[in-house]
DNA sequence: GTTAAATGATTGAACGTTCATTCAGTCGAT
DNA sequence: ATCGACTGAATGAACGTTCAATCATTTAAC
């Protein structure tokens, strides 16, 4: 029994780095099953098709993120330091997990991300926009929409980490640090 | 001759379309032949290949946006204006060519855009990379790398646009309207 | 405790489809 | 008559998916 969610996880984690390489179709299903150590047929024990799998990464990919996330998050916190801590959270988990990273930049954009798949209950968009709300209840931030919110802020963080990853070399010059984008973002954002 | 261009152009614009419509990978070469009103064996007398194709789409969607943003510019107003003036060309020209707007979110993060790529001269980057160093330079904005604040700074319009696209019913409420994001990224890249 | 049956995961060759690409022949302009 | 664009059927490789056979593990019977 937990061989088998472990061989799931094995298949979605092996096709993640893959699908992060090689984009969604530069990776045939044999070429995942090759890398997951299982032969193709097995792929299909665990999903119905390959829109499935990728389907299935994407949920085990926002479920990793909002774990990251909300586990360092202290409602009790001022909601500036929250805030904060919030675009840090994403920007390390990310960075760690560079292959998340860049699937879910690619997913994000791609047909798979379809009207369907947008309206079904996602934890972490949940999570995030309720974060907004939260500053925003709290007089903290500007009274925007906390939808537009999160994804401006989820937009900005993903970039940077993009911009970190591509240009290491050249940015470390004597500019302002990337990481000072997210003041940049606070002051405008923030009430008053 | 000119017919030649016409139909290169022609082959490209209604790829474009499709490509946006069902990904690059979601529209054959037949179906943008059938499109185009064109053989697929004649897309081959104007592309190397399919990927060479969808290359040809980008360079065509750069020059455009290039075009349709530069000639807006003036560059002996106030940067401020500038900055504003900026942010309305992208967003005007992302919203009257929707497809456009689709196209190059997907390519963006595609494995299409690869390294190699980026490193091809690109009037559109060039362009938005020397606005944003004119910026600096005249002591109008903070000063960031102009690469990193152009990334920054169309990655947003990116997205503005796209929440336009999606939320177009949920958000038009009483809500701070979209547009005044701008005001919101000025303030936090203006110098002081 | 041993053996046998049952269950269900796993395998990978085979299948059928899709699709990029080719090319022999046609058409049209000069 | 020549040249080059155009056509679209033909080609063949790639790939998602299936399934008969195998294997491992659990259950049942004694």
């Amino acid at each position: 029994m937990d061989s088998l969610l472990d061989k799931r996880k094995c298949i979605i984690k092996s096709a993640l780095d893959l699908v992060q390489e090689h984009g969604f179709h530069g990776c045939p299903v044999s070429m995942v099953a090759k890398n997951a150590g299982v032969a193709s047929g097995t792929i299909y024990t665990y999903f119905e098709n390959k829109d499935a799998l990728i389907i299935g990464i994407y949920e085990y990919v926002v479920e990793e993120i909002k774990k990251y996330v909300s586990e360092r998050d202290d409602n009790l916190s001022p909601f500036k330091d929250r805030f904060y801590t919030y675009w840090k959270s994403l920007t390390d988990f990310y960075e760690l997990n560079p292959s998340i990273h860049g699937f879910y930049d690619q997913f994000l954009k791609s047909p798979f991300n379809s009207e369907d798949l947008q309206k079904k209950p996602n934890a972490w968009h949940d999570y995030a926009n309720s974060f907004f709300e939260d500053g925003i209840k709290l007089g903290e931030i500007k009274e925007l929409n906390p939808i537009v919110l999160s994804i401006l802020v989820n937009t900005n963080v993903n970039s940077i980490v993009g911009i970190k990853k591509n240009f290491k070399k050249k940015l470390a010059r004597n500019n302002m640090s990337l990481d000072e984008i997210s003041h940049l973002i606070w002051d405008g954002i923030k009430a008053k």
